[in-house]
DNA sequence: CGTGCTAACCTTACAATGTAAGGTAGCCTT
DNA sequence: AAGGCTACCTTACATTGTAAGGTTAGCACG
């Protein structure tokens, strides 16, 4: 039997990045990794100590894959840039986002993330309490959008139109009023977007931000 | 053999709850769930169609013990204390945050909720976009900073502290020197708190849309 | 009093999971 | 040649959700 060489520990993520994408964060077993590594299960545990490293791993790529310019001179122009990258990146790998809450381990890629963010607010004058108020709020707000959004079975805007006209006919108009209305006469009106909600909220985060800044630099 | 009528939905799902607390989510399989109740696991299965049924009604459950008035005069003041009300609860049944993201079929509690909170906002005055907007932008904030709160394996403000000390000593300062500096100068000083923190992000929000309301009153 | 129905609970069984324990084959160093 | 190391495999076990079907108790009705 040849020695086999082909295994190695970043083979093995980008083959569960792949697997979690096409297949889903719950087809996701050792054994099923394993079979699309070509291996059997237990091989994998040379080099990662359990599952539970796995996802820290996968977790951490995901940080490495987001792309996105801290240079520009605008401090909410990069903020806004990184939210965008976030979104695109959580969209395209869905799975991801259930697992940034679980993962206690924070790898190289995730820590370089927050110190770059932290790096850019401090450079554009934020103090550092400030700074940190401003990272929490960000971030809280990004989770919690994206969260909320893949939680949804919608991924398109148009799927949502339509998932909230069937979830709309199913709970009662007058029992929950307000709720009806938001379906009807926003959800359902031909020019929403997903998107566009995430803009708004992230751009009422971030002028507040900028207030206080300025407020600060008194 | 008495016929046992021991069992019921309710009855379940308060069992379920209380395991949780205590075990923790990835303790409650069935058959522990059964066990604890003084019966089969399959027997569970007359009341519920499967686990996923069970997660739904246990998010519905926390809902509903989530308490906050609603009736004051002042919408800030009404959102201020839902939010605190939400913090208490999930800090409590720490295990829901994660399970909030992934069900998908809200209940009875959960939509009532919501509406209550749309209602707060309708009637303060908010145009429905911007009812919408504020809604979203409350609830991203919320469930994000509870996620991010919750993921830390810490849960007072000494523990956490504690753990910032242990964490800024493994990674290196002058590779991550914001962070460093975060963690040494602001997390690690007596006074920090995670509530604090909570608060400050939530007046922020809460400020902004309430200046976007006034805007809108013109 | 039986006879049958139904709700509530149980038994058994299966496939899938993470992973502990220990095995083996090929290469490297000495 | 000998021993050791690395990379992979085999087997095994406990635990999971739940499908399929069995049992029993109490009620309705003749």
């Amino acid at each position: 039997m040849q020695k086999k060489l082909g295994l190695s520990r970043q083979k093995i993520i980008d083959a569960a990045i792949e697997m979690a994408d096409s297949e889903g964060l719950s087809k996701l077993s050792m054994r099923n990794l394993a079979r699309h590594l070509g291996v059997e299960a237990m091989s994998l545990y040379h080099h990662l100590r359990h599952k539970a490293e796995l996802l820290d791993a996968l977790v951490d790529e995901i940080f490495s894959r987001m792309s996105w310019d801290s240079d520009k001179e605008d401090w909410i122009e990069v903020m806004h840039n990184r939210a965008l990258a976030m979104r695109q990146c959580l969209r395209q790998h869905h799975w991801a986002i259930g697992l940034l809450d679980s993962r206690k381990n924070p790898g190289e890629s995730t820590l370089a993330h927050h110190d770059r963010v932290l790096g850019v607010l401090r450079q554009a004058g934020f103090s550092l309490s400030l700074a940190a108020a401003a990272y929490s709020l960000m971030d809280s707000y990004i989770y919690g959008f994206l969260l909320q959004e893949q939680s949804l079975p919608a991924s398109t805007d148009s799927e949502l139109q339509q998932l909230a006209y069937e979830m709309a006919k199913h709970f009662p108009k007058d029992k929950y009023p307000y709720l009806a209305e938001l379906t009807f006469d926003y959800v359902l009106k031909p020019d929403y977007s997903f998107e566009g909600e995430f803009l708004r909220g992230l751009t009422f985060i971030l002028q507040s931000l900028e207030e206080a800044r300025k407020a600060e630099a008194l």
